[in-house]
DNA sequence: AAAATGGTATTACATCCGTAATCTATTTGA
DNA sequence: TCAAATAGATTACGGATGTAATACCATTTT
C-alpha cells in the first residue's frame, strides 16, 4: 500500500478518460473530454503534463507516428478510487464507513433495482462472514 | 440550495470540533482538536479566521469577557456533508450513487451489525417508495 | 528551402491550502 | 502605573490548482 500523488479534481477528468480508453492521444483525451467539461485543448494538456510529472501516466511513442505520445494509466483505476474514497471517508466521516453508507442511502436517489441490488452485496458479505 | 463555499480538509477538521461544542472559544477548539491533530494553535486559529472570511463560521462576544470571541457554524453540517459527498460522488463515480455504494460496501469493513442496519434502512427506503 | 502545421515543453498567474510567525490592542498582575 | 500575558488581525511563504498562452521542434506542404 504505497502512498498515492494527490490527484486534483480536474485531473480526475483526465484519468477518467484515460482508463476508459488507454492507450490514448492527448487529441483522443481531448475528443472524449469535449462532451463532459469546457476546457481548451490547453488546459488538458497542463493536466497531461503534471499527471506526468506525478507518474500518474505513462507514454509510449508509435514508431510509425513518432511525434504523437500514447497515454497510459500507471495506477489502476481501482487503487485511485479506493485512495480517494479513504480520503473522503476520514475527512467527513471520521473513517466510519457504516455512517457514511447510513447517510448516502437516506440522501441518494434509488431505484428499486438498486435497491434490491444492494441488498444481495450485503447478504455476499454477510454470507461471507459467516464461512 | 446555494452554492456552499469550499471547505478544505484542514478546515474541516475545526469545523467538527466547531459542530460539536458551539458556541465555543478558540481555546476549545484548540483543545478538542489537540486530541486529533498536532496543529500550532496559530494555526487553528488561521482556519477560522479563513472559516469567517468565507461566512462558514460567525462569532458572538459576551459582555462579560468582551476579549474572547464564541463562534458558531453558520452552516449546518448536515448540508456540508451534503455538499462534500456529491462533489466526491461526482468526482469519482461520475454521480452514480449506486456504483458508489457498490463499491464501498464491497471494500469497507463492516461489522454483522452494520450489515444489518444497513439492510434495515434499504428496507425502510424501499417501504416509502411503495407507498 | 521556407513556411505552415501540429505535436510537446515551458511559462504564467491568480487563488487556495498547509503551516505558522509577527503585529496590535486590551486586560491584568505586580 | 507599567510590564506581561493573551486574544484576535495581519502577513508570510512554498506548493497545488484552475486555466491557459507562448515557445520550441519536427514534419509536411508549397
Amino acid at each position: 500500500m504505497q502512498k498515492l500523488p494527490q490527484i486534483s479534481d480536474a485531473e480526475w477528468q483526465v484519468m477518467k478518460a484515460i482508463w476508459s480508453q488507454a492507450p490514448c492521444t492527448a487529441n483522443q483525451v481531448i475528443e472524449y473530454l469535449s462532451e463532459i467539461v469546457t476546457w481548451q485543448p490547453k488546459t488538458i494538456k497542463t493536466m497531461i503534463n503534471r499527471l506526468l510529472k506525478k507518474k500518474v501516466l505513462g507514454f509510449k511513442i508509435d514508431p510509425q507516428d513518432k511525434k504523437t505520445y500514447h497515454y497510459y494509466p500507471l495506477l489502476s483505476e481501482k487503487e485511485c478510487v479506493r485512495a480517494e474514497s479513504q480520503s473522503f471517508l476520514h475527512r467527513v466521516f471520521d473513517g466510519l464507513p457504516h455512517i457514511m453508507l447510513a447517510n448516502f442511502i437516506e440522501e441518494c436517489e434509488l431505484s428499486r433495482e438498486d435497491i434490491a441490488g444492494l441488498k444481495q452485496i450485503l447478504e455476499e458479505k454477510e454470507q461471507k462472514k459467516t464461512t
